[in-house]
DNA sequence: GGATTTTACGCATTTCGTAAGTATT
DNA sequence: AATACTTACGAAATGCGTAAAATCC
């Protein structure tokens, strides 16, 4: 057993099963990769894959178990390089952020801002994805961090920080008549709805809130992002129901915003990562970044 | 970097930074050693060895961190290759049990009896030795289980699972004038004691229980083992505390016992293992045979 | 028949062993 | 002086690449 071995289980688990695109990503020829497959099962002594003839369909019972295994080699030893890239020089790396538009446009700017003057030699990624999207990128390495609202529940491979807690709030033009007299859910549910997609920014906390009265929201036009709701309130489409800090009271003179936390209950942002996996000083350091300007807004309100 | 560099990083952990014996562990010669530890800090990039001159004299910094996910390859390793070894033939392997003499005396010959019944193929190995040597040789790895009463605390890296509550008894000669009347902690400490040593078998139960009164205990004679207690309770010496299920009325006709429930405080004996260690079905049957057999104590009582 | 995997064999690279050199106690 | 580690170089082992055969769809 070695680590290329190793290697080759955890790139074939990503790739189909394929032994021909396997030997492509570790830049080896395909017989080669052949070969190491064929001593790994023979020195275990029990076949890893399942096998249609020669072609590997899936794996094994016992493979299953030892995929689990493979990750932690792996986590192990992309941690050691992280380590000692991290002991010889703690200011310069990569961090990957995958986030949802909003968390990108509304919170993030304030911190990244301050962790590029502490660490200007950190590149950062920050790749947008629903909520789904960014556990796989977590659990794929392309991400090191994930911060959302939605979906990271109790995954046991997940550490999940809560950040901060935020409400909803209800958008409209400003001669609308919701922006004037007592908020109820009644009266909201009364007006065409724009607001996010399923799994997005808090969306689940909106259907909860209505499910109990049993009223029927009519959204007519759902995204992912703030903005496009923002515009099309604008048009006069309707109602938008946006997370609080993504309106602004000077880019969005042309609408008003009135609070819904007595309405909707709050949304929890939270930062993950994966559990086992030693994160740089700056990558620490960021979410502490995080962390304050997530207290900070707390302080505000 | 490679698994043998890794398992070198293990070795040299286990015999104090001594390329040399390394050397001799691996089955190599010694300068083959010394270059793949040289590679390998070339490749990370950063030393992992404190050195003086030429020799290795600790880990540094860097080190100290890296052996943490060295032990998390290696044990994902051995998880590996006892998954297949299990997978193939689940009816056949070896088992290590770490334990006390009470424990092996006492407790355990009736779940060995009936595990071996049912996995005859298996080869069990007992070795005795004190709580905190149990311990190493779960980290060590010379040992699959531990069963014992102290010192298998909260540690971090061990899943404990608690087996069965016992308490003490006090033994002594038929005659002896603490065999009838009312039993109390103060009658108990005027008697000289012979009990079990420090950090053995609930000790720390009988400390607890006098230290609150204030009284002093005068231990006579402390042992590891409940055979050598009886035998000086049987020659005159004085009461021995011992557990209450190392006395039997039929091979111990000379002595009596006396119930301490009342006034030490019950003793948890719990069963460990490493944690993320993949133990073999017949080890995990082997445990469900303990905790049977716990049961059938508590409800034999 | 095109794509994919296996097998066979020569070549390149890696790793080891021997032996000599250097440092440490 | 003895022990422990490093360096140099040739030898063995390992792993890769090419090419051809076998199998799958």
């Amino acid at each position: 057993m070695n680590l290329s071995q190793i290697e080759l289980l955890r790139i074939l688990q990503e790739n189909d099963f394929s032994l021909s695109k396997a030997a492509d990503k570790m830049h080896i020829v395909q017989s080669a990769v052949s070969r190491q497959l064929q001593l790994f099962e023979v020195e275990l002594g029990s076949p890893v894959y399942e096998r249609q003839g020669k072609r590997l369909t899936g794996l094994t019972t016992l493979g299953r178990r030892i995929m689990e295994e493979v990750a932690a080699i792996n986590m192990a030893k992309i941690n050691i390089q992280t380590l000692a890239a991290d002991y010889i020089d703690s200011n310069q790396g990569v961090l990957h952020i995958a986030t949802t538009h909003t968390q990108a446009k509304y919170f993030l700017p304030k911190p990244i801002l301050r962790f590029r003057e502490k660490y200007p030699g950190v590149r950062i990624y920050m790749v947008e994805a629903s909520p789904e999207q960014l556990i796989n990128k977590l659990h794929s390495r392309q991400a090191d961090l994930a911060i959302c609202t939605e979906k990271v529940a109790e995954e046991s491979d997940l550490e999940v920080k809560p950040c901060y807690e935020w409400h909803h709030a209800v958008v409209m033009l400003k001669n609308h008549p919701l922006s004037e007299g007592e908020l109820t859910l009644e009266r909201l549910a009364s007006y065409p709805i724009l607001t996010y997609s399923f799994g997005f920014t808090g969306r689940s906390n909106i259907e909860t809130a209505f499910k109990n009265t049993g009223m029927e929201l009519d959204i007519i036009l759902s995204a992912a992002d703030t903005d496009v709701i923002k515009t099309y309130v604008r048009l006069g489409m309707g109602v938008g129901i946006i997370a609080g800090m993504a309106y602004d009271p000077v880019i969005d003179h042309e609408l008003v915003a009135r609070d819904l936390s007595q309405l909707i209950p709050s949304s929890k942002t939270k930062i993950a990562y994966l559990k086992n996996n030693y994160l740089p000083v700056y990558t620490q350091h960021f979410i502490d970044e995080l962390l304050s300007a997530a207290q900070e807004l707390s302080v505000a309100r």
